[in-house]
RNA sequence: GCGCGAGUGGCGGAAUUGGUAUACGCGUUCGACUUAAAAUCGAAUGGGGAAACCUGUGCGGGUUCAAGUCCCGCCUCGCGCACCA
């Protein structure tokens, strides 16, 4: 035979497999299915891409594993035709985008076909399709007709430089996803998806299927759960409202002035969303987004000029500016006040950009003490911080009876040292504490457990550490648990009291005086629960910075969970339950309800564009929107002279008169059909389905079809659609199971994000860094499909995204090499009818144990989707075969094919043919190990002492326990090491090591 | 800031339940073949050391006969989200 040369055998293959249609699905067969899906690839002029080469090699290697598992196996392709870049691309080289789909899907199937996929091409399309679109535009009706599309004018993203509005998801960091550039906010009537609807089913729907952690993490992130409630807070009728004059457009509306008047106290309320109900006692302002339409209502006349400044001055900032998270709070005072229905305070109402009109109801109650951002914002403006929620510390006790103390932290701003208290044991110490007496308050309990236990009565000043905290302990002496509410304090002491006086009831305790680190070491130290006094000493330490620069010692802000204080009746509980009975408690007197936000929004599903399908609507005077009817889908993409998008929100269709106008459906009447078309991710929305029964022109797919297909078993893709392709095509395939029109509650059985192949340099592959790597001509410069495929597959775990290795094709096309020649070295030589040979530890012996190794181990690692470690596993194989190459006789060769078949399929089924087997490759199965083949004679074992390699031993596989232990002892090296001395143990691990402990 | 993941030779990466760290490939060095080069084949290859041996999986501790793997505390990088109340 020849050398190996794939560009002799590939095209041979790949005709006589296109001929035969060996790889075509069949419908209804009686072997288990599997529908290998991969994303189908988006038809531009650059043609097939290394993302592409991976995804799709991945693919083929799992459907043709399936496939010789005894699958029935569906592994088809079609085309995301319709969108922008096929748009830019025909405006670009002055064709129509019909063309240019047409040019470019035949580009890709050509480099498809180069790389031997066993793809079904039977069932392929692409979205552009009429046949196919027809049936998008249905889909889209059934969402119409039950009231989950529908029109909105709102603020969408636009991208002005494709002249299109965006969906949310399309947006990140403020660019376009696709362009990369900024994205605007712009009042548009535009349809919309009411995919909000199905945000609880899209979180609750990914605990049927298998998705990796991070796939279903990020999609629920997105959809951005948060439970609480939304509470009303009355405006204080005392402050009445100016009218807002004509000249004043900025917040007056006509609103406004038609509702001042007569309006009744009920009608004039705020309501917020809050995760936090737990929290009201402590709500001591209220902010609005200065969107919010009550803005222009409730400022009064004296703040109206500053509150308008500050909305216009907002208006101006972009998107990227507001979104800055480090920027410092703004806000202004509107003049105007609330009541907060939980303790009837009035409270000033505030605008703020950090406030989101776009979220929950924009706006909010702020909690300053438990909230970070109204805490900057309070701090910012002097707003009063009431702290509502301690800190709870240490393990809950059961039953414990709650008392009340102060911890007080003694400061000499003399020397800077902080006061502890100890007495023999110098190591340890603890600080001045003690329980409140009654009628006594706690700071006046400070000042006495301070002269008490530390005999000094003289304070410069003495400061409340912020929130009390919550502690838990056993009492001894009275033999129950406590729960103890410390108030804690920082005592800057007199410089004219140096010494301590006074020290009447505890004369044995003497003061030790501390840096702040050595406190704080040696309070650890002590036993027991000090988590809270570590605590108080942390916030001492803010405090006397704060002292230093004579600034006012502001409390921290805690946002955590804890025990309710300042709260009325709740006081005393957990505020989780707490919360709950905030609700309850408010909703009785109708000012408050239990209440789930998403971040999750609406899908803005209009496009201004050209190459999309047009949604299949008429408008007319007197019904509104009309569906078209069914049997005048689909609606055809007219010809036009212009594709270029317009920069007035309309697409380029509406300029074709001939076109939108058109008569209504219901009445005969003249209507004008609409102008938009449906975004990029209309057609892959379903396309899995059409691959089930591509040629239907009755229905999308036959329900029989559907069934027997089911969902996807697998689908591969990449990351970057997560919260795009795969959460939408989620969403419209529960939509389709609610209407009963397909059989499965979820699309995909099972997903798998493919990593990125970077550039050689580790940075993405880009044609402005000009480090892209095509794939085919890596195949036509000699190399091969084959090695193409065991490269990018053998680079790293398929997961992982990892830089493109030139030489790594290189490698795997010499693997091929070597693997060619051992093959005609065994059809050559034939002579080995040798099966009998049975001497003990024949050269043969050892072949056919690598055999059935790798057999074993390339079965595994493919049912764990670790191709990098199969094909390691086959390259070991055959360093092992070189090395007995003349006990390598067809029938072993002709197994070792078939276990690289799937990776390299186009020399795997040459070299299955050459080597006499009459049967095709695809007709031989899998093979299968039998472990009589794996036992080896002797076993390497080898051993440590104390858990360091020493030595090895070789033994018979039978060896006991003791003989191995003896052997192991015996060893010369080991024996050096041991010495004299006498072991202490010696530890066997079956078939691995021994350790020797002395 | 929040969520997820990862740190192992010169490089990509291996390592079932804790059990011989660096499989496999690339690169490098030496050798064979050759007039020569390429291709191919063979040998070596974590670091230090002549060797015995020491040392070594981001850093610091811990558990264990034994730690890349488990626990505690950090650092760095990548991805996603980000003023979401």
């Amino acid at each position: 035979m020849k050398r190996y040369s794939p560009a002799d055998i590939e095209p041979k293959w790949q005709k006589k497999w296109t001929e035969s249609r060996i790889y075509a699905a069949e419908d209804f067969s009686d072997k288990p299915k599997f529908v290998m899906l991969t994303e189908f690839p988006y038809p531009s002029g650059a043609g097939l891409h290394m993302g592409h080469l991976r995804e799709y090699t991945l693919g083929d290697i799992i459907a043709r594993y399936k496939r010789a598992n005894g699958y029935n196996v569906l592994f088809p392709m079609g085309y995301d035709a319709f969108g922008l870049p096929t748009e830019n691309y025909a405006i670009k080289n002055k064709i129509s985008p019909q063309i240019a789909t047409d040019q470019n899907t035949a580009v890709f199937r050509r480099q498809l076909d180069m790389m031997g996929y066993s793809i079904d091409w039977q069932r392929s399309f692409a979205t552009s399709d009429p046949d196919y679109y027809r049936w998008t535009q249905w889909m889209f009706l059934q969402f119409f007709e039950k009231g989950l599309a529908y029109r909105d004018e709102i603020a969408i993203n636009w991208c002005p430089f494709c002249k299109t509005g965006l969906a949310n998801e399309e947006v990140v960091n403020g660019r376009h996803e696709r362009c990369d550039n900024l994205v605007e906010k712009k009042m548009l009537k535009q349809w919309m998806l009411r995919i909000t609807d199905y945000a609880e089913r899209l979180i609750d729907g990914l605990a049927d299927v298998d998705y990796p952690p991070r796939i279903a993490d990020q999609q629920i992130n997105w959809i951005g759960k948060s439970v609480g409630a939304e509470i009303d807070f009355v405006i204080a009728s005392e402050n009445p409202p100016v009218i807002a004059n004509k000249t004043s457009s900025v917040i007056a509306s006509k609103q406004s002035m038609d509702r001042h008047g007569d309006k009744s106290p009920r009608d004039d309320k705020i309501t917020v969303f809050t995760t936090r109900p737990d929290t009201i006692f402590g709500a001591t302002f209220m902010v609005l987004a200065p969107e919010h339409p009550l803005v222009a209502e409730i400022t009064t006349a004296e703040q109206k000029v500053e509150v308008e400044t500050y909305v216009r001055a907002a208006q101006a900032k972009s998107e990227i500016e507001r979104q800055e998270t480090d920027r410092a709070k703004t806000g202004t005072f509107t003049g105007a006040y609330a009541i907060n229905p939980a303790n009837n305070e009035k409270i000033p109402i505030w605008i703020a950009d950090y406030v989101l009109m776009g979220y929950g109801t924009g706006a909010i109650m702020a909690v300053p003490a438990h909230d970070e951002r109204d805490w900057e914002f309070a701090k910012k403006y002097n707003i009063p911080i009431v702290a509502v929620i301690a800190r709870d510390f240490g393990e809950k006790l059961e039953n414990s009876k709650q008392v009340e103390g102060v911890v007080v932290i003694g400061y000499d701003p003399t020397t800077k040292k902080f006061m502890r208290l100890t007495n023999n044991n110098v190591k340890s110490g603890w600080l001045v504490s003690g329980g409140r007496d009654e009628n006594e308050t706690f700071e006046e309990a400070a000042r006495r457990e301070l002269a008490e236990e530390a005999g000094y009565v003289k304070i410069e000043k003495l400061i409340e550490l912020g929130v009390p905290v919550y502690s838990y302990y056993y009492n001894d002496n009275k033999r129950s648990n406590r729960r103890s509410l410390s108030h804690n304090f920082l005592a800057i002491l007199d410089s004219s009291q140096t010494t301590s006086q006074n020290q009447e009831t505890h004369e044995d305790f003497s003061i030790i005086w501390d840096d702040f680190d050595e406190i704080y070491k040696n309070v650890e130290t002590t036993e027991g629960g000090v988590e809270h006094w570590l605590h108080a000493l942390k916030q001492a330490k803010v405090a006397v910075k704060n002292y230093e620069k004579n600034e006012e010692f502001t409390p921290e802000m805690f946002a955590g969970e804890g025990i309710m204080i300042n709260s009325g009746e709740f006081d005393g509980q957990d505020s989780t339950e707490a919360g709950k009975a905030i609700v309850e408690w408010l909703a009785k007197k109708d000012a408050a309800r239990a209440k789930t936000q998403y971040k999750l929004r609406d899908w803005v599903y209009s496009r201004q564009h050209y190459w999309g399908e047009p949604i299949p609507i008429i408008h007319c005077e007197k019904h509104g929107a009309v569906a078209v009817p069914d049997d005048e889908l689909p609606v055809e993409l007219p010809p036009v002279d212009h594709y270029e998008p317009t920069d007035d929100g309309h697409s380029p269709l509406s300029k074709i008169d001939s076109w939108v106008n058109t008569t209504c459906p219901k009445c005969g009447e003249p209507a004008k059909r609409e102008t938009d078309t449906m975004p990029n991710w209309a057609g892959s929305n379903w396309y899995y389905l059409r691959y089930y029964d591509a040629k239907n022109d009755k229905a999308f797919a036959s329900p029989e079809k559907l069934k027997y297909w089911g969902m996807a078993d697998l689908y591969l893709g990449g990351m970057e659609h997560t919260t795009l392709h795969l959460l939408y095509s989620r969403f419209h395939h529960q939509f389709l199971y609610d209407q009963g029109l397909v059989p499965t509650p979820e699309p995909y059985a099972a997903r798998r994000g493919q990593g990125i192949v970077l550039a050689a340099d580790g940075r993405k592959m880009s044609k402005s860094l000009n480090n892209v790597v095509d794939p085919t001509p890596i195949i036509e410069s000699g190399y091969g499909a084959d090695a193409a495929r065991l490269g990018v597959t053998f680079l790293a775990p398929y997961d992982q995204t990892t830089p493109w290795s030139p030489e790594a094709v290189a490698g795997c096309y010499r693997f091929l090499g070597r693997v060619w020649n051992l093959a005609c070295d065994v059809i050559a030589s034939d002579a080995k009818q040798s099966m009998d040979r049975h001497d003990d530890k024949s050269p043969r012996d050892d072949v056919l144990r690598i055999l059935h190794q790798t057999i074993k181990k390339v079965s595994d690692d493919l049912e764990r989707m670790n191709f990098n470690t199969a094909i390691a596993a086959l390259m070991e194989a055959l360093n092992g075969f070189s090395k007995d190459a003349a006990e390598v006789d067809r029938e072993m060769m002709s197994v070792f094919v078939q276990l690289l078949a799937p990776f390299a399929p186009h020399i795997a089924a040459e070299l299955y043919e050459e080597l006499g087997n009459t049967e095709p490759i695809e007709k031989a199965g899998w093979p299968t190990w039998d472990e009589k083949y794996l036992i080896e004679e002797t076993m390497t074992i080898a051993v440590q002492v104390n858990g360091k390699l020493r030595g090895e031993i070789t033994v018979a596989a039978d060896a006991s326990e003791d003989e191995i232990k003896t052997a192991a002892v015996a060893v010369e090296n080991v024996h050096s090491f041991i010495g004299n001395k006498k072991p202490t143990r010696v530890i066997y691990v079956p078939g691995r090591v021994v350790n020797v402990v002395i």
